[in-house]
DNA sequence: ATCAATCGTTGACATTTTCAATGATCCGGC
DNA sequence: GCCGGATCATTGAAAATGTCAACGATTGAT
């Protein structure tokens, strides 16, 4: 079963447009997102919040101005996400180590316990959004993704 | 040189979340998009109604309904896009071959003329943003990236 | 000490997404 | 043939997102 759920493959997808990466790539993220969002839906988080709060659980004590860089956001995006998620008790912003503007983003035990339980339910998701490739050719796409990133 | 300009890898890569397919997809994504966007702007022309144009020209005659479905869009969002090429006669409206409600989507000439230059343009935007590939790895993502929507 | 640059934050503005409602048209059962 | 439910494109409103300029606090270089 592939991503594209009960649908059959479209008519269009003959067409030679659906070998331009830029819309797989927007297709394979469009779906995956809502699996995605619906499945955190449960943890009041989306997949953005989910994002900073894994970030917050990483250990890398990540400022604001890095998690806006590395999840391609606006600083002022994540100036809310954060906000949400200390409002709820999930993260702390701590001050910058060596720099007093900046704000390190913590998780909470609190953010760490809900963090444990999404993140279970997001490998479940990317199962489901990759169900029509092998183990071994997700892996190769994770692979590819990552070096096309970062080389 | 990777996708992400002259920037360096960030610290925030080594973390366990730069595995998440559903990022990588979004961060590649929204890298190609503004390379593809800026590259597009010489026409007048953005990803989207891009892809509409070239959608228009596949021969395939196309319904809004396929359109929106294939490209992940509301219907509405359909609407405004073609509105905007046929203000600026590059597609046409034609009513549908066996059902009078719905509207094929046609290239004018003038549409299959940018639209063949837009083409040459993306092509080059996205050897850009898959710089950090060899050509067979660009080749297997592309098929990756198929097989895992359409199976 | 000063000056430019950077960080988080705020607020304004534009764009995009999402959804419900509508008229025209199709199709199935009667 | 006609009716009722479904589908299509379209409109418009509401919500979410993206973009951008400005600000105070702080840093670092001169």
């Amino acid at each position: 079963m592939s991503v594209q759920d009960e649908a059959a493959v479209p008519r269009l997808a003959e067409a030679a447009i659906a070998d331009d990466v830029g819309l797989l790539l927007a297709k394979l993220h469009a779906a995956g997102s809502v699996v995605n969002n619906k499945a955190l839906a449960e943890f009041g988080l989306r997949e953005r919040s989910y994002s900073v709060l894994r970030l917050a659980c990483s250990g890398l004590e990540p400022t604001q101005r890095e998690l806006a860089e590395f999840l391609s956001l606006d600083p002022s995006q994540i100036v809310a996400l954060v906000d949400d998620l200390e409002a709820r008790g999930l993260v702390a912003r701590e001050q910058g180590r060596t720099d007093r503007r900046q704000k390190i983003v913590l998780a909470t035990a609190d953010g760490e316990r809900v963090h444990r339980e999404a993140y279970r339910a997001i490998a479940e998701c990317e199962a489901k959004t990759l169900a029509a490739l092998a183990p071994d050719e997700a892996t190769a796409l994770r692979m590819l993704l990552r070096k096309a990133l970062w080389g």
